[in-house]
DNA sequence: CTGTATTTGTCCGTATGTATC
DNA sequence: AGATACATACGGACAAATACA
């Protein structure tokens, strides 16, 4: 088969769209497996007899769509199946990944300190104006970024965890390292909305593409609140899972 | 206060996007209660001396971001806060709604017979090619709408279940008149989309907002999966609640 | 039930400033 | 400087949905 055949110049449809149509057959028809490569672009090219830019535009349109991803100087890949991600009191990014046989990792984007303010200090139950460290990181799997995440920790609870987690990668190790043996979610609370400009970046996600919005609770063993977070998934790439009690 | 004296039309920002900012800091300071009604547009307009158009245009951004609801001969309104919406076994769109002081309805979107694909076989246990009821409806809480659904379940249990939906406009109402006493939900899965165009349509949204999307089984007592739903949330009016077990 | 007023939605214009080539 | 395109702002008329006496 080489699929040049199929290719229809005079259809009043751009031709770009049929190639996408077809590699999107294909893929679907699994042709490709999850997470395989691609042939490179001017494979693809030659094997249409169309220019490389025509490819390129059928495979923009098909990662726009989330079922190509391309990596500079690697290749494009089918897009993995969505990664199952359970919501429950023992919810850990890391354990989870490993679960599904890939390889989790975590990078520090940036952090500050900053004074609680009314929903903060609500969430975490403290005064008003106590002093907070604010987390921000990125969680990858298979080196795909899968979501960015905002925390924010009572300072004097866990001085040291931005140093820790810049090191280990993982949150539960960052925190067992300041003493905190174990914690579990209290409460997720699971929303939608469109990227902004600085996720995108961090996700590798176009704009105008939607987020699901995770807001939780970690507590301690002694049910005090330790951590609230605000998670933003790439909406591909991740499926929720919530089991009936 | 009138608020024309902070309008200023050599700043280089556009006047419709200084009134936007100017409504939403009202909004946002408590200047009006959620789901009350902003004066109409010609008062606005006559208030900051601009034409109604300008003011239309502020709204439109605003009803954009999800902050004001406008309703043809109605008026426009401060959008409610999002409904809670606790995702466990036990999961009722009507006594949710009911539960948060709101007044629930359903209405049916259409319904067709079709045979189980494999999906729809596997999620439902039921050979491959049985006939299945597929059941689209809205579900509205104070006459907004929140959610559509996609229901199949399996014809020859619940042979009258169009008809009775349509007379009560609650599912769980519907499987009762149908013979299933009670029913609880075994998983549900989440992630985001953007809007198609016929959902677009039912939820009163543009294209290009996020909707949540849960796909979730229902079974019976005895544990016999009865019923495969795909939901679809307008992501702005809606939060997904989960507690940590 | 029926007309009338209110309010938002849509369409037709015109004029003006600003950015771009 | 000129030509062009585009967003902004305004004005008016009417349609469509709702509220209400």
């Amino acid at each position: 088969m080489t699929g040049q055949s199929k290719l229809d110049r005079a259809a009043g449809i751009a031709v770009w769209r049929q190639i996408m149509e077809m590699l999107k057959g294909e893929i679907a028809a699994g042709g490709y497996e999850k997470g395989s490569r691609l042939p490179p672009e001017s494979e693809i090219a030659s094997r249409f007899g169309v220019n490389r830019h025509t490819v390129r535009r059928a495979i923009a349109a098909l990662t726009a769509e989330g079922l190509l991803r391309a990596d500079q100087g690697r290749g494009t890949f089918v897009a993995s199946a969505p990664l199952s991600y359970p919501i429950n009191a023992r919810t850990r990014f890391s354990e989870i990944v490993s679960g599904q046989d890939r390889s989790p990792s975590g990078r520090l984007i940036g952090s500050e300190i900053e004074d609680a303010d009314a929903l903060l200090a609500q969430h975490l139950e403290v005064p008003l104006g106590t002093p907070l460290i604010r987390l921000k990181t990125l969680r990858v799997a298979d080196s795909v970024p899968m979501m960015v995440g905002t925390s924010w920790l009572e300072q004097a609870r866990v001085p040291n965890l931005v140093a820790d987690y810049a090191e280990c990668g993982t949150i539960t190790e960052a925190l067992r390292r300041g003493g905190i043996k174990d914690y579990s979610r209290r409460e997720s609370r699971i929303s939608a909305e469109l990227v902004d400009t600085e996720d995108a970046q961090q996700l590798g996600i176009a704009l105008g593409h939607p987020v699901v919005v995770i807001e939780s609770v970690n507590v301690d063993p002694d049910g005090r609140p330790l951590q609230y977070t605000r998670t933003r998934a790439a909406a591909d790439r991740i499926q929720l899972v919530v089991n009936g009690e």
